[in-house]
DNA sequence: GGACAATTAAACATCG
DNA sequence: TCGATGTTTAATTGTC
């Protein structure tokens, strides 16, 4: 995911770029509101500073507000340029792209009318621009209140005439000096978040959290030096953070207090790896040759500059580099706090990627159970076997079976796997298009409860379904009340159910032809209204059989993930009493483990084992099409002649109205030999 | 590596 | 003649 992530980041970059440039832009508008505040303070303070005379307190409180506003202008640079710092750490070249908008920005943000950021912005990117720069006009407005505060007990004392102790003095300078040092890295870690905004695979919507959150969280003074010296503060921002995000720390308490647990968090080394493997400033630097550094080059140097957060510093070499971080960026307040910083954004980009990876699951799962029913199945499937677990799993009613059986949904395996989508194994769903591997899939789900259980899901998702052309003929004729169907019918059946199925039609069906022509389970029957195809189920479960009895590792397999040992005796008792022998053999009785192994114990086990009930031999000389179709020559009687050859279920002419839906009919019909692949 | 099954593509025949 | 239907063959691929 997270390569995805990233990759789809990088795909994404020239949006991000132009968002720089919008950015930027933006920056202009709200950075240019933030830089107008910025120097609108310290046009402020230093007339009152010039107002107030040569006082050295109030020099080094000009000075400061110089160094605030050459900080807030200088986070507007960053800002543009820092936007673009994707192209900038990976290559030079896809900055060129964007080149013209950053620098547009950069150099003339005023030029840039709110509409022209609009349409380079997403509107996401808009709403965290704004946020961000209202944050900023914050704090800036807290610091100016500050320093005017400042400024004015300062006038006060020198009114008075009082001789203000030169600690008390110092101290409040340091203070100040401090607020600013924060918020500094405040705009450094705009400035951060604005790089991991192109840089990791956080999409606007989710940047925004930390964007949103990491000024609030910083706002505070006492954040970051606590981040940085106790172990047991650290997570505390991160958790404020979280709160203040309006995370739902009961959902993902889990994951949320794992990434903001103190100790692991917070240890100024820290072990933290952006999701892209971007190098955060401390980290182990094995993750920062993904994408900057050369081998023997230092993480922290990229490029030819400076990757230390907001400097970029042009080095020509490594040696000027290591000189250069030995100087700027020594062990200092500055440096640390800086560190600090950086620590809070990986923390915070973790707890936003738990906090996606958490939804995304939810919403896989979500997705999976949606077809049918969604929260009845998973629960009970995964308390076993049980009789309790019938009630609720055959809420569906195409999952309640007359014998009371239950077809473990495929579905089920949603919680354990929620990552899957409904329906799909792994093996299908890894696979993606190609269908070859639909014959172990197949095994794996039943293709009735499959399908009943996620019908929607098919039927809308461009999904291929993980069965195999004969299974879902075979399905489609069996879900007719008469069991049989015309190659029309069967090809409106399939684009009814698949979605898949709407397109590429002369390729599927072709495939439908070529598949009932080649497999002998499909009869073809003169009927009045034409030619119709039937299912020769003791044709089709003799395909079966010899894969079965051929692969001894998949039955162990399903066998020993089915727990068998652990079988509810009632439930193997309510087996041997259905009218499905085969299902008592032991595959069958899969307590809700691993819900696509029961499939497969169900058909692919049992039709071996037990061939047809109706017909005494197992394996009885096959009627061959012609002389099959020659028996069920009239269509009147399909259903007769299929009887003979049908296991156990629906003897006789097929009764609607006392099989009930015809897909109740077809999970009961499906038992006996269902293999329903 | 071979056997087997599934899929896909294609050619061809038949029929309405 | 055309399209739908049905049969057959061959190639490819995946699984066992």
């Amino acid at each position: 995911m997270m390569v995805e992530s990233a990759s789809e980041t990088i795909r994404s970059a020239p949006s991000g770029q132009n968002g720089v440039g919008s950015l930027s832009g933006q920056a202009d508008g709200g950075g240019g509101a933030a830089g107008t505040a910025a120097g609108g303070t310290g046009r402020e303070v230093a007339t009152g500073a010039d107002s107030n005379g040569e006082m050295s307190p109030a020099e080094l409180l000009h000075f400061q507000q110089q160094q605030a506003l050459q900080v807030a202008r200088q986070f507007l640079l960053q800002q543009a340029s820092g936007l673009s710092s994707p192209g900038n750490n990976d290559s030079k070249q896809s900055a060129s792209a964007v080149q013209v908008p950053v620098s547009v920005a950069m150099m003339s943000p005023q030029m840039l009318t709110p509409q022209q950021m609009q349409q380079i912005l997403s509107p996401p990117q808009l709403q965290a621009l704004l946020q961000q720069q209202q944050a900023l006009m914050l704090q800036q407005e807290y610091y100016k209140k500050q320093q005017e505060q400042l400024h004015l007990q300062l006038l006060t004392q020198q009114q008075a005439g009082k001789q203000q102790p030169k600690e008390a003095l110092g101290n409040k300078q340091l203070a100040f000096q401090q607020q600013l040092l924060q918020m500094q890295q405040l705009q450094q870690q705009h400035l951060l978040n604005l790089q991991r905004q192109g840089l990791v695979s956080l999409q606007p919507s989710q940047a925004s959290g930390p964007l949103q959150t990491l000024p609030q969280a910083a706002v505070c003074p006492t954040d970051l030096p606590q981040l940085w010296k106790g172990e047991g503060t650290p997570g505390q921002p991160a958790e404020d953070s979280i709160k203040q995000e309006g995370l739902d720390l009961t959902g993902t308490a889990a994951t949320a207090t794992s990434f903001a647990t103190p100790p692991k968090v917070s240890p100024p080394l820290s072990h933290h790896t952006l999701p892209n493997g971007q190098p955060t400033v401390l980290t182990s630097r094995r993750d920062s040759t993904s994408h900057e550094e050369t081998p023997g080059s230092h993480p922290l140097y990229g490029h030819g500059e400076c990757k230390w957060p907001g400097c970029e510093t042009l080095c020509e070499d490594l040696g000027q580099f290591i000189k250069h971080l030995n100087t700027e960026h020594a062990l200092d307040d500055r440096s640390t706090a800086q560190c600090r910083v950086q620590m809070q954004v990986v923390q915070q980009l973790e707890i936003q990627l738990a906090k996606e990876s958490e939804r995304l699951q939810a919403m896989m799962a979500h997705l999976h159970m949606r077809p049918s029913e969604p929260k009845p199945f998973s629960q009970p499937l995964n308390l076993g076997p049980g009789s309790s677990s019938f009630s609720k799993v055959t809420v569906s009613a195409a999952d309640s079976f007359p014998d009371g059986l239950v077809h473990p949904p495929t579905s089920a395996a949603a919680p354990v796997t929620p990552l899957r989508p409904p329906g799909l194994s792994s093996a299908s769903l890894h696979s993606g298009g190609p269908a070859r591997r639909r014959s172990s899939d197949k095994f794996c789900s039943p293709i009735s409860s499959e399908l009943a259980q996620n019908h929607e899901f098919y039927k809308n998702a461009d999904v291929r379904p993980p069965f195999t052309y004969a299974s879902l003929i075979r399905q489609a004729i069996l879900e007719t009340p008469d069991r049989q169907l015309t190659l029309n019918e069967i090809y409106n059946w399939f684009t009814r159910m698949f979605a898949y199925f709407r397109r590429n039609t002369a390729t599927w069906k072709n495939a439908v032809r070529h598949n009932l022509s080649l497999h002998k389970c499909f009869v073809r029957v003169e009927n009045v209204k034409g030619a119709v195809w039937t299912v020769d189920e003791r044709e089709y479960q003799k395909r079966r059989p010899p894969k079965m009895t051929g692969s001894p590792t998949l039955v162990k397999n399903m066998i020993s993930g089915l727990s068998y040992g652990a079988l509810n005796a009632s439930y193997q008792a309510a087996l041997a009493e259905s009218s499905f022998p085969l299902l008592n053999s032991p595959g069958v009785l899969n307590p809700g483990s691993a819900s696509s192994l029961l499939p497969l114990s169900h058909e692919d086990v049992g039709a071996p084992v037990e061939p047809l009930p109706s017909n005494g031999s197992s394996s009885p000389p096959r009627l061959s099409p012609p002389q099959y179709s020659h028996q069920v020559q009239v269509k009147e009687e399909p259903a007769e002649a299929e009887e003979d050859r049908q296991p156990a279920p629906s003897l006789g002419p097929p009764n609607p109205s006392t099989l009930g839906p015809p897909e109740d009919r077809d999970l009961e019909e499906e038992l006996p030999g269902e293999e329903l692949s």
